[in-house]
DNA sequence: GTAGGGTTAG
């Protein structure tokens, strides 16, 4: 094609040929800009003019580099939110999809920013582009772990005023997203008004048994099933899989040995998902020995493990015996062919932080780029450890990497870890950086705890920082977070 | 985003 306007092409997208720039030589170009670039770009942009000055600067955007870019900078929210609403204004030639949409609303429902949220919605209403059922599941959810649960019925049952009709699928996410988030009991009652008019099937008695059993309350969730019956349904390999998990997760490991052998003799065809809960139930209960051995007997069953069955293997290994023997099991599935995935490589590196290898553990985040991306969770471990371990300056290079290259952004998790430790060395520096980190966490969108506000604030008073405790109360009174009765 | 198995500490 035309190679002499590749340098200013993203590489990963399609752009229209422009002609050479007259004014600038190939030799003087820009590199492409790449993904890291851009989000970057966004990230630094500090007004909403040089936004929408990096915003112009890409030449086409596409439903598919806007959702992948918000993706990306999905916990520096109050950001995302800016650049949704910049290239929603700005870009004559690009419209948001719906996927784009529903990514900004489950942002904006996540910073509890509710008028946005539905402004949002109305937006796409008004674009016919949705709401769907799948932007109530998202919105629901979020009013959900925000402690709304009755809001988030409310909302479920006014779906059709927003022209997106209840039916059996909604209504049963709605009762799983309750049981998730430990309300069973308010699924339950849920779904005994609602199920004649839904027509419940199998899997709405499933996610109920399953919310149950998520609470280790096996017998209700066995009585719910004796109600499928009873009422002329049939249980499927789901549901044999939900009370099996059900008994190990509830430490009646006895009681969940019985239910196995039962299915087994009501020749229920056990797969792979039944034999990971029993290699992984045994080992957490401490039974390393039956673990292996059904992880060995379920070959011979002409089941194969799957890349979760490594892994629950793997992290009892870790947990239970040595990580030494984790690593070896580790090398026989790459052997036989099998490609770890972030859980895999997130359970070794937490096996070998926890063994005091906080280099080999390092040296494991940076193979595991061969076969996938670190999450945050993998920089969470990590950053935990170095923490724990002493070596403060370790853990801050590892976070100063996710706010650069790293397509990983920190999360409440990490703001609070590295907060944490820097209180250990009881000096003037690292109680300036937490105070930083404690700004910063509010700009992305984070709440503190009150705890949090205060330690940062007797810290800072403690090491002579009068200057920079004041700040830390502008910003604790613009959450909302001062105490009682407390006056600037 | 209609259900089940691996990451969250000890």
């Amino acid at each position: 094609m035309n190679q002499s306007s590749k340098p200013f092409k993203l590489t990963i997208f399609k752009t229209p040929q422009k002609p050479p720039s007259t004014t600038t030589t190939t030799f003087s170009r820009q590199p492409p800009l790449d993904l890291t670039t851009i989000t970057n770009l966004i990230l630094k942009a500090e007004n909403q003019d040089s936004l929408t000055q990096t915003l112009h600067s890409i030449s086409e955007w596409t439903p598919h580099l806007v959702q992948t870019i918000l993706k990306r900078i999905w916990n520096h929210g109050p950001k995302a939110l800016l650049f949704f609403d910049a290239l929603d204004m700005n870009h004559h030639s690009y419209r948001h999809s719906a996927a784009a949409f529903d990514h900004a609303i489950d942002i904006a429902a996540r910073l509890q920013d509710y008028k946005a949220t539905w402004t949002l919605v109305s937006k796409m209403r008004s674009r016919k582009l949705g709401p769907t059922p799948k932007t109530f599941a998202i919105i629901t959810e979020r009013y959900v772990s925000a402690g709304k649960a009755d809001k988030a019925v409310k909302i479920f049952l006014s779906m059709h005023e927003h022209g997106c009709q209840q039916d059996l699928h909604s209504f049963n996410t709605l009762l799983d997203i309750l049981c998730k988030s430990k309300r069973a009991e308010m699924a339950y009652k849920l779904f005994k008004i609602f199920r004649g008019r839904f027509r419940a099937d199998v899997i709405s008695y499933n996610i109920i048994a399953n919310g149950f059993c998520l609470k280790k309350q096996t017998p209700r969730a066995m009585e719910v099933m004796r109600e499928l019956v009873d009422r002329g349904l049939e249980p499927t390999l789901t549901t044999y899989n939900i009370l099996l998990k059900g008994f190990f997760r509830s430490g009646q490991i006895k009681e969940g040995w019985e239910f196995f052998m039962e299915m087994k003799k009501r020749k229920i065809e056990i797969d792979v998902v039944s034999y990971t809960t029993l290699v992984h139930g045994f080992g957490i209960a401490g039974e390393v020995e039956k673990s292996r051995k059904v992880f060995d007997e379920m070959i011979g069953a002409g089941v194969l493990p799957s890349v979760a069955t490594y892994n629950a293997l793997i992290q009892i290994l870790c947990k239970k015996d040595c990580v030494e023997n984790a690593l070896l099991v580790f090398d026989e599935m790459l052997k036989k062919g099998y490609v770890p995935n972030a859980t895999t490589y997130n359970v070794v590196i937490r096996g070998l932080c926890h063994a005091e290898k906080l280099d080999t553990a390092i040296e494991y985040m940076d193979k595991m780029r061969q076969d996938c991306e670190p999450v945050i969770q993998t920089f969470n471990v990590v950053i935990r450890y170095c923490c724990d371990g002493g070596e403060i300056e370790k853990a801050l290079e590892v976070f100063e990497k996710m706010n650069g290259g790293e397509n990983c952004l920190p999360n409440l998790d990490t703001y609070n870890i590295l907060i944490g430790a820097m209180f250990v060395r009881k000096n003037a520096d690292d109680l300036l950086t937490a105070g930083k980190l404690l700004v910063e966490m509010v700009d992305r969108g984070f709440l503190p705890r009150k705890f949090t506000f205060n330690r940062v604030l007797n810290g800072l008073m403690l090491t002579g920082n009068q200057g920079f405790a004041k700040e830390i109360l502008r910003v604790q009174s613009k959450c909302g977070r001062l105490p009682r009765n407390f006056r600037l």
